[in-house]
DNA sequence: CTGAAAGCGCTTACAG
DNA sequence: CTGAAAGCGCTTACAG
């Protein structure tokens, strides 16, 4: 059987072996100069109809690729858009890249995604990595903000877009995000507008970027402003911190009445904690989350929780990326993508 | 302020710009040929301490970072390995592609990921897309098997690993995966030993791929088995549809005592539809998944369900791909990771 | 241990 | 509308 697809065979394969051809195997065959059959690829309208068609057949029949490699690599301005993932994809990175590669995939840019490692290494490393691809711009997703690796890039003038709080660190060029601390500010003042009395915050430990503090901090500012007194318990971001942090809640003040978790996994684990202790959601305490993952919206009582469009995100970083690189002198530089509150059942 | 960073130098900064150096740039700064400064990198151990340590100096202090688009394109063997991930990434594809990128990034292959397209575009043009990229070797997950594209990459013979069902079409060169068939069978029989008598199956259409009907085949054949009527209900596989797939299950079959449902997104719904109803589970009415997500542990009651490792799936993937890239010639075709049946409470 | 030459497969100017 | 020449920044042989 087909010898060549099996094993042993790595060494030639390696290279692509056979069904590989370049430029001027197509340029032979169509009785044209490679040049045309490059123009037939990237610049149709500049070949008559006629030889177009030609190029076109021959192409199909060889099954021709393109040598992406060296189309990057000739003088061409490249055409390749890099973003390291984190070395966790949870679903709102995954949204975030969704985001991205719709807005990309209908440019004549490709995105890289290098995933993010989970060795120890500073992630600085990821970005020279992703850097030595000579993209003609990057999205950052701000999973760390390493000073020195946001200063390398500076220092490259090259369009980058990080995707992050908007107003974290001083941007290395351009930031599309919310505000962090108006979001649970806002949530915390929503809780209080409900009749809630007794509102407390389960909040996560700062995690390589500052969104974590600065939902805390939103949460302690809105409560300042109601004139009462801020109770918040700070655990790793995992849903088993969720019933030990309603534990210490409780410990606090044992008459809560609701709590504003500064992620839907903490809110929907602590839910259902209370359904384990036989506590009612919302009556005896109610609950509201941050983010909207898929599951907020199924659980019983559905979770009322802060909507961030992480899709619309990755997209306007996208959208935002792709203006820069083109050399628009009026992109801005900070975009909030704002939030919405969705009021649901447990709050 | 810093000029070179801000808005209106697109054109310029799209190529690197300032900060971007050649080889032969360190290789006169240091004061050797352009090849050593290569092998500094690439094969320290053939250089002499003294030369290294000072190329090493200049790239430091220059920081240069190797254009690794010119490194691939030379007659140098490629060190890229792609894949393309489905449209929609789901948690297990997220987990697959760490285990992936996990041991990429202890090899000196370059993992690529290259987004999947929304548009209705046969996926075969994102293979073609990735091919271009001219990779060693390819990892593919399966979420859609178009023969034209199977037929392209083996006429190839490039390294394909594919992550899937084993049992699915001839391989287009290794298969890593499960048998949905068996593991649908064998959970079909777990709830029987539990002592249900009337299970039910919630299953999901095809989707591209025919991991889907394997699993409802595989409760059927372990109804026959036991000699029972299998009552069993298709629909898409969002969370939505789990209320009308219950619906239709107790009208089919009003004493159904168990139900297996074919994802734990369709199980998780369903159980809170059945805490709407009023129905107690697994009292009134038990409950399995598919999958393990990690809110399957969550919440109340917790789900019962197949366990596939994902993240181990793309790492066996990635190890065998490893070896076939290197010309091992008893590479496995087919390797069956097998799944786990996690006993909870809700069955 | 170090280096000079050739070439990977394209695309950008520059001609016609 | 089409083409001949030069070059992108590396690495692989081949020498020494």
């Amino acid at each position: 059987m087909a010898d060549a697809n099996n094993n042993g065979t790595g060494k030639s394969a390696a290279r692509g072996a056979s069904g590989t051809f370049s430029l001027y195997d197509i340029a032979k065959r169509a009785g044209v100069s490679p040049i045309t059959v490059s123009r037939v690829i990237n610049k149709p309208e500049l070949v008559s109809a006629e030889t177009r068609a030609r190029v076109l057949r021959v192409i199909d029949e060889m099954g021709f690729v393109l040598n992406r490699l060296a189309s990057s690599f000739s003088r061409a301005a490249s055409r390749i858009v890099g973003t390291v993932a984190p070395p966790i994809i949870n679903f709102g990175i995954a949204e975030q890249v969704q985001g991205m590669s719709d807005v990309f995939s209908t440019s004549d840019y490709q995105l890289l995604v290098s995933p993010g490692e989970l060795s120890g290494d500073h992630e600085g490393r990821q970005v020279m990595n992703m850097l030595g691809w000579q993209p003609a711009g990057m999205v950052l997703q701000a999973f760390s903000e390493s000073d020195a690796m946001r200063e390398t890039l500076r220092a490259r003038g090259l369009p980058v877009v990080e995707i992050s709080e908007i107003f974290g660190k001083e941007p290395i060029d351009c930031v599309v995000g919310i505000s962090n601390h108006e979001a649970a500010r806002r949530m915390t003042h929503f809780l209080a507008e409900c009749g809630y009395k007794r509102i407390a915050f389960m909040g996560a430990v700062s995690h390589g970027n500052d969104r974590a503090t600065r939902r805390t901090l939103g949460y302690r500012a809105a409560m300042a402003e109601l004139d009462r007194k801020p109770v918040d318990v700070i655990g790793p971001l995992r849903a088993s911190y969720a019933a030990d942090g309603l534990r210490q809640i409780l410990a606090l003040q044992p008459d809560t009445d609701a709590i504003f978790c500064a992620s839907d996994t903490f809110a929907i684990a602590a839910i259902q904690e209370c359904q384990r202790r036989g506590l009612k959601v919302p009556d005896d305490l109610a609950f509201a989350g941050f983010g909207d993952l898929d599951f907020a919206a199924i659980i019983v009582p559905a979770l009322t929780t802060v909507r961030v469009d992480r899709y619309n995100m990755g997209s306007l970083a996208a959208q935002t990326l792709l203006r820069r690189m083109r050399g628009e002198d009026d992109v801005p530089r900070v975009q909030d993508v704002g939030f919405t509150i969705m009021r649901r059942a447990s709050a």
